[in-house]
DNA sequence: AATGAATGAGTTTTCATTCAT
DNA sequence: GATGAATGAAAACTCATTCAT
C-alpha cells in the first residue's frame, strides 16, 4: 500500500515535470530524456508508468485541464446566465493567465493529436455545450432570448476566451493589463446582451 | 520568358503540394521527402526554391491565407457594420471550410512557429483590429455602442469565427450543415447586439 | 563498476575506431556511419560519447597526440641540448612512423579544424617553443649559441620532423629505410651546429 | 583563333577565380556554384573547361604553385650555396606569405588529395631534392659538408619554410614581423653551418 | 520495480554533376 | 559553346523506445 502511495505519487510527479516542460517547449520539443531528469527519475521509468510519450501527454491534459474544468462546471449548478458566464469566464481567464504557456502547449495539440482532440471534444466541448443549451432552455420558455443555435453561442464563448487569453496577450498590452472580472464581465455582457431577443420589453 | 513562366508554375505547383500534404500531416508531420514526391520534383528541387521548409511554409500561409484575407479587407471598405460584418463573416466561413484542414494545420502554426505568428499578428490580426476599431469609432460618436474595449470586440469575432469552423465542424454536425451565410448572420448580430449601447432607446 | 569499466571502453574502442578511419579516409571522408560499424556500435551511440563529429575529433587527438607529447616534454628535463634533441627527435619519429596514416589525417585537421588548431598551438607547440627557449637560454649565457629567434629554431626543428615523416617518407624509399636513430642524431647535429655561434673557438 | 584565345581566358578566369574562393573557404568549402559566380560564367560551363571539381583543382595547383617554383629553381642556377639558399628562401617566403590563405588550403589538399600530392611529390619536391643534391654534391667534394642523407637536408629547409610560414605567421607575432629577408639568411645559415664539416679548418 | 546504455529509422539540408534547350 | 534548372545520393544528428542487468 506504501507502495503503491509512492508510485502514485511518482506517476504525479512525472507528470508535473512533463506539464513544466511541455509549457517551455512543447510537446514535441520537450524529450523524454528532459522529462525524466526533471522528473528525477531514469529515462526507463517514464515507460513503465505510461507506455508512449503521447499517453503522457493524455494524462497531463486529462490532470491538468479536464478535470479541473469539468470540476468547475459542476460546481455552478444554478445561477442566472450573467452570473453564471461571468463566473466561468473569470474563473477560465485567471486559470489561463495563471498556466498560459503550458495552456498553449495543451492548445496546440487538441489540434494536433487525434486521442486529444477527441478527449477535448468529449469531456471538455460537450459538457460545456450542455451547459449552454441548458442555460439558454431555461430562458427560452420565457422568450427572453431569440432561439440560436447553442452550438453557434458555445462557440462564440469558448472562441473569445481562447483568443483574449492566448493571443490577446500578446498583440495588445492595453489588453493583458485589464483585471480578469472586467474581461469576464464584458465578455459576458457581450455575449448575453447580443443573443437577447431585443423585440421583448 | 516560357522558362519564366514554367518556373513560375514550379513554385506554386510545390507551394500547392505542401498545402495538401501540411493539411493532411502538419507542418512537422509532413516531410520534405512526401512533399517533392507530391509534387514530383526531386527533393533537391524544393530547396532550389525556398532555403528552408520553414521558408516553405510561410510561403504558403502568405500565398493561401495571408494575401486573400488583406485583399477581402481592402474590398469592404464602407458599409454599415451590421452588413460589413456579415459579409466579412461569410467570406471567410465560406473560405475556410473549403480548406479545412489546411486552414488547421496553419493555425497550429501560428501558435507554434514564431515567424508565422509574427506574420498572423502583423498582416491578418491587426489590420482586422484597425477595422473593428475604425468601425466602433464611426458609430461611437452617435452613442450606439458602449464603449467596450476594441481587442476584445476583435478577439470575440476572430474566435468565434475560428471555433465555428475550426472545432465546431467536428463536434456539431448540426452546425456543420448550416448554410454560411446564415451563420454569419447570426454571428454579426450577436456581436452587434451585444456591443450595443442597450440605455439607448 | 563492470558497468563503468565496460562503457570507458566503450568510449576507447569508438576513438580507435575513428583512427583507423580517419586515418584511411581523413576526418571529412570518414563517415559517422562508417565509424560506427567498424566500432561495433548503432550510429546514435556515437553520439551518446560524443556530442558531435568534431568531439570525437578533437578527443581522439588529445588521446593519441597531445597527451604522449607533453608527457614526453616532460620527462626529458635535465640533459644537455644535443642529447635532449636527438632523443625527442627519435621518440617522436618512432610514434609518428608507427602510425603514419593516422598522424597525417590529425596534421591535417590542425590546418583545418579551428579547435584542432588551437590544442595544438597551445598544448604542443607553445610547451615545445618554451623548451627551445629553456635550451637556448641556458646555453646562450656561454656564448655558445647565436642570438636566434627561438621561433625560428622550434620551426625548423618541427618542420624538419614532419617533413621528413610524413612526407619523405614517401618521396624517398631510401630515407624511408634509415633507422630513426640516425635520422635523429644528424638532425640534432644539424640544428645545433647550425645555430653555434662559429666565432668561438 | 580567336574563340580559342578567348576560351584561354575563360580558363584562366575560373582558374583564378576558384584561387580567390579557395584561399577563403577551402577546396570543400568552396561551392562550384560561388566559383561559377565570382568567375561570371554559369555553373555548368565550369564543367565544359574541367571534368571535374578536382580537376579545376589540380590545373590551380599546376598555375599557381607548380609552375612558379619550377621557374624559380631554373633561375636560380649557379650560386654558391649560402647565396642560392638565401634566394630561394627568400623568393618563397614573400610568395607564400602574399598569398597565404591559398598556400594553406593548397597545403591541404597535398595531404588530402592523392592527385595533388603525386604531383606535389614528383614536380615540386623531387626537382628541390635534385638541386640539393646538387649543390651538396658540388661542395662535398670538397669535403666542405659532411656526407648527409640530401633527403634529409631538403625536408630540413622544406619543413622550416613551410613551418615558419604556415604555422609560425599565427603563433609567434614577433616572428611574422621579421623582414622575409632576415628570416631567409638566418634559416640559409643555420642549415648550412649545419651540414659543415667542422672538422675541416 | 528501476535503470540507463543502446538502438536505428528518420529528418533536413548540401552540392557536384548532368542535360535539354 | 553556354546555360542553369534539376537531380538524388549522402551527411550529421535526434530521440522515442527497448531490454539486459
Amino acid at each position: 500500500m506504501g507502495l503503491r502511495r509512492v508510485s502514485g505519487m511518482r506517476r504525479a510527479e512525472i507528470i508535473e515535470a512533463a506539464a513544466r516542460l511541455f509549457a517551455q517547449h512543447g510537446f514535441r520539443g520537450a524529450t523524454t530524456r528532459q522529462i525524466a531528469r526533471e522528473a528525477g527519475v531514469a529515462e526507463g521509468t517514464l515507460f513503465r508508468y505510461f507506455p508512449t510519450k503521447r499517453h503522457l501527454l493524455l494524462a497531463m491534459f486529462e490532470a491538468l485541464a479536464v478535470s479541473p474544468i469539468q470540476r468547475h462546471l459542476q460546481a455552478l449548478p444554478a445561477m442566472e446566465p450573467q452570473r453564471w458566464l461571468e463566473e466561468f469566464l473569470w474563473e477560465r481567464l485567471v486559470t489561463m493567465r495563471a498556466q498560459l504557456p503550458l495552456m498553449q502547449a495543451l492548445y496546440q495539440e487538441i489540434r494536433t493529436d487525434e486521442a486529444v482532440r477527441r478527449v477535448f471534444l468529449d469531456q471538455i466541448a460537450r459538457p460545456l455545450l450542455e451547459e449552454v443549451r441548458r442555460m439558454l432552455a431555461a430562458e427560452l420558455g420565457q422568450g427572453r432570448y431569440r432561439p440560436l443555435h447553442p452550438s453557434l453561442v458555445m462557440w462564440v464563448i469558448w472562441g473569445a476566451l481562447h483568443g483574449v487569453t492566448i493571443f490577446g496577450m500578446e498583440l495588445d498590452p492595453e489588453l493583458a493589463a485589464l483585471p480578469p472580472e472586467q474581461i469576464a464581465r464584458q465578455l459576458a455582457t457581450l455575449v448575453l446582451q447580443g443573443i437577447e431577443d431585443s423585440s421583448q420589453t
